[in-house]
DNA sequence: TTGTAAGCGTTATCAT
DNA sequence: ATGATAACGCTTACAA
């Protein structure tokens, strides 16, 4: 036989069965902690786990999951990895399901619509037992993931944008963040005050901007239209630095006076300031700016970014907690047979809404006087 | 019956068979397009999938692969996601994987070397086909992945610092991306340069240094030792922003002086740049700073931060291909009953290099003689 | 307390 | 050209 390779047999259930002289019922209960095997001698398992170590029995997950119906898998939609903002998310559900047998399944979309509905179809294929959307940018139909709760998993979704629907999902605090920002550039003294709102269509635009303006009204603040620009509806969240950035230069060249800008996000807000930089104002000392989200790159960048940090950790644990619970209860009730109950619905609320917190930096200052020395900018 | 969900009953392969009034095998071997399928009437063929159309049918994945023994899925392990640097690596590998029947199974390690080691073997316990490792910042052990290899698997590591080692590896050119660098500071007329080099252990860090090297010693160029520094063996890729920024401290309060400086990565070089602007030194205006990598980051800072590009989304599809044709390879050579070919050694070398692009922005300028004026520093 | 046996939905090897 | 039939490795009634 020389020359052909042995290609060891993968080591089966049997095996350990036969090795430990028990039938493979017994070993498969007792390596699955199943139910039943409360009722098996502790000799037995005991004799059962050694063997099954010893041989280093690895079971098969493909017969496993064939005949359990289960995957132990939880899909996990990515609608763009390159945007910085999806990436702790990533982490945070990963944290969260380290802990757990449940493997995450990780797809991107690269911000195509067609690859979102492509790949939700793959993750009901490969048979995960419950879906994450990571939606940085919303701009893809949501129906598509009708599909999943068709299939009656649960389905979540983390991050920007959800307004109506019955998915059940988690955001910043959008509106107390737009809010908070407001009120930092207010407490230093900027009175005249520049906006680059986000795209109209996003729901996260909306609440800021509630945000903005309940601070306004309590302050007796006026918004001036000319100051407050819109991003257009992009698809691509990198598109918005260079839209932001020609906002600002039109801002600059409308006249109007400001000193302090608040941008609807870190992308645009460095847009901003690179319009301003090119214009020869410094940041902060002409003019300061606040992001929202806190990005990575906000930390790094001198002067570092002040903005509205979106809990994104937090938001990612947050939704594989969800589908962990969403799991138990569904699992208790096989258990008990019973109908569907609403055990579910009291995961707080459809739409939980997790703190969002100011992070100061660099980019923000008070605003300077007419004439003031230019030193200590940084 | 009432109550009770009729939980309708996926749809099988023998439905498909009894719509189309032919058999199972029949059936299986039309719509996997098997090579027998050669020999089924074209009229037969056309029911079939007629009727699989319109049954909506679905194949059921973990049944195929018991039965097939593949999983048409390619392990992807990064060791840590957070890490820019990995992003866009990622996206090459999906792009290229879009395109084909396998699907990529990501998994972060968070930066943990037994995390890696647990998630090597959980890929290897779901069957992938093959493992790319995308390595930014290469602290663990090696050894863990020869486990993969040991399963005679395509086995393939993709980024920084793969030194030695049987694995086929790609990375950046990174010796001639140090030159072209430090090319770029010459050309500007800058003599006086800085340096803060990664750590040791990290074969980037010498190769680099090497083409640092080798052009300052075509251009009789002189590199101070005492403007030479090297980051600590830090395991977290984002502690390198404070150690070089304590770095670039301890260097302007050395004395010394130096108009330019060439950072080992964009995360570094950002820490130079925040201690240079504490220090009331302007980029590039009193000193200029180059970076490495090309992180999304540096497009977005004001100014730009000059650097030499992986190119990390070709990094990706190069991994990707790697592993598409081994994969290839292998099947051919099950066919064809034959011992292990090495054609497979055929593709282009053990660690192949990419270009690195030197990417030009703002950070970088000639240097300015003494009393020259500040405006127009961008 | 443990063993027997019947599938899970495919694919592959034979026949025909 | 197409159809039986036997695995693939595991879980789970049910039997003992």
């Amino acid at each position: 036989m020389k020359g052909v390779r042995p290609h060891s047999r993968r080591l089966t259930l049997s095996d350990v069965a036969k090795a430990s002289g028990f039938s493979s019922s017994t070993v498969s209960i007792v390596l699955n902690e199943a139910p039943l095997s409360r009722y098996v001698a502790a000799q037995t398992k005991q004799k059962i786990r050694e063997t099954a170590e010893r041989l280093d029995y690895r079971p098969d997950v493909f017969a496993r999951s064939l005949r359990s119906r289960r995957s132990h898998t939880v899909g996990v939609l990515v609608v763009d990895l390159a945007d910085p903002f999806c990436t702790l998310i990533l982490q945070g559900i990963e944290r969260k399901l380290m802990q757990t047998p449940y493997l995450p399944i990780i797809m991107d979309a690269h911000n195509q619509p067609n690859q979102v509905e492509r790949y939700v179809k793959m993750m009901l294929e490969r048979r995960v037992e419950g879906l994450i959307t990571v939606a940085n940018w919303l701009l893809f139909k949501m129906e598509i993931l009708e599909q999943v709760s068709a299939h009656s998993l649960p389905n979540f979704v983390v991050g920007r944008g959800l307004q109506s629907s019955r998915i059940h999902s988690v955001s910043a605090d959008n509106e107390t963040g737009g809010y908070a920002a407001m009120r930092h550039l207010y407490e230093l003294g900027h009175r005249q005050i520049a906006f680059i709102r986000g795209p109209r269509r996003l729901a996260d635009t909306r609440f800021r901007w509630k945000g903005v303006r309940r601070f306004a009204r309590e302050h007796h603040l006026r918004l001036h239209p000319k100051l407050t620009q819109s991003l257009p509806e992009t698809s691509d969240f990198m598109s918005s630095f260079e839209c932001s950035r020609r906002l600002t230069i039109g801002l600059l060249e409308s006249g109007e006076c400001f000193t302090a800008l608040l941008a609807f996000d870190d992308i645009s807000a460095y847009g901003a300031i690179r319009a301003l930089t090119e214009a020869g104002r410094q940041v902060p000392g002409h003019c300061s700016v606040i992001g929202f989200d806190d990005i990575p790159a906000a930390a790094l960048s001198s002067p570092g970014l002040t903005t509205v940090r979106q809990p994104m950790l937090e938001m990612g644990e947050y939704a594989a907690e969800y589908i962990l619970r969403s799991l138990e209860v569904r699992s208790h009730e096989l258990r008990s047979q019973g109908p569907g109950s609403q055990a579910k619905e009291a995961f707080r609320g459809q739409n939980h809404l997790l703190a969002a917190e100011l992070v100061i930096r660099g980019s923000t200052a008070p605003p300077r006087q007419q004439g003031q020395s230019l030193s200590g900018a940084l």
